[in-house]
DNA sequence: CTATTTGCCTAAAGCCTTTAGGTGGGTGCT
DNA sequence: AGCACCCACCTAAAGGCTTTAGGCAAATAG
């Protein structure tokens, strides 16, 4: 009986591989078992239960995303800087769905600091550096910025803007001159 | 014996209702029928199977979310309009969760063409018609607010924002303010 | 007041999760 | 080398969800 040799690593990196082959709902500790040639309780000794093997590739491809984030705003600020860090979400979603689909999964409060959450915030912050706002604005900002990357890919990995003329990567890159636009110029509060 | 009175509609209906309280994704066929104190098999006559179920909640949701866009947007234009309709898809998010998750469900193109995701892109032109954008401008802007809304809205119900300054609710409207000043002053592409 | 429809039931098979307890291959100590 | 221990993986089993097939009884129609 030859070993298979299962760590906890092995398991959440293999469920990831899973997750972008056939979704991240279908990641289940029996396909994963059968996928190591290994009947399903076994897993239980590396993992603490189904919950636990998704809160784990969730936490891999957060990981991951704040590192290609990373490495792609390392010298570069402004527009470049902006459209470099958009560009790491709708790759890193299209390259691999089922681990982006693990990204937004809602974890406990307590996880979520511990992962690579706040990574991303910052990264967002370092791109806003190249705009001159400050305080709240800078917040309102970061989740505007979030709330489009986020939107905008799931709605195009869903399908949402499929087999509609114009194409996918005119409106992205016009979304991306306008968000410059808006950031270079932000509104003040209007009067009340 | 009494009879439930099951109908395909009465399903549909007590599954969003289930939506909201549980989750969209513990929306089963078994936790419906224990809601209707009856058994499992009984529902395969009015649906034909947990998909289905699904679909049909998915669609339900469209269908409210679309006649309340509709209802808030007579009357109203420019920006008042656009607040109106982000308001819609906002609030529906907030008092029905799990029917919001539902509407987000990926259909078949077939299903979706029959559904009211027509509608939804119909109302963001409308809200586009107060400002000055043509063809092909008006479909990239639909995609933003399209983003805008479902990423802000996912991320605020998913905890994205929570327990950090200033509250959403203020992120909100400046974020709204941003985008009617981005719509008033839509950029022409950049030269090449 | 029968006859048909149809709403809900039981039975059963298949798959997933999770716990409990067993066995043997590897590893390290003597 | 021999031995003991540990840990990786196994079998067994209980419980849940899905879905199909076939049956009985309540509602409805002639």
């Amino acid at each position: 009986m030859v070993r298979a040799g299962l760590t906890t690593e092995r398991l959440v990196q293999a469920g990831a591989e899973l997750a972008d082959e056939v979704g991240f709902d279908q990641v289940t500790v029996s396909a994963l078992a059968r996928r190591f040639g290994v009947k399903a309780a076994s897993l239980y000794s590396h993992v603490k239960n189904s919950h636990d093997l998704k809160t784990g590739i969730a936490l891999l491809a957060l990981e991951e995303l704040a590192d290609r984030g990373a490495a792609a705003l390392a010298g570069r600020a402004g527009k470049d800087a902006l459209v470099a860090l958009a560009d790491v979400y709708r790759d890193y979603a299209r390259e691999h769905p089922g681990r982006y689909a693990a990204a937004q999964l809602r974890l406990d409060p307590a996880t979520a600091a511990a992962g690579a959450g706040v990574r991303h915030a910052q990264m967002t912050r370092a791109v806003l550096r190249g705009y001159d706002l400050t305080e709240p604005d800078q917040t309102h900002a970061v989740r505007l910025l979030g709330s489009v990357f986020h939107g905008y890919v799931s709605l195009e990995l869903g399908g949402g803007f499929s087999h509609s003329a114009p194409d996918t990567e005119q409106t992205w890159s016009r979304i991306l001159d306008a968000l410059d636009a808006l950031l270079t110029n932000w509104p003040p509060p209007p009067a009340p």
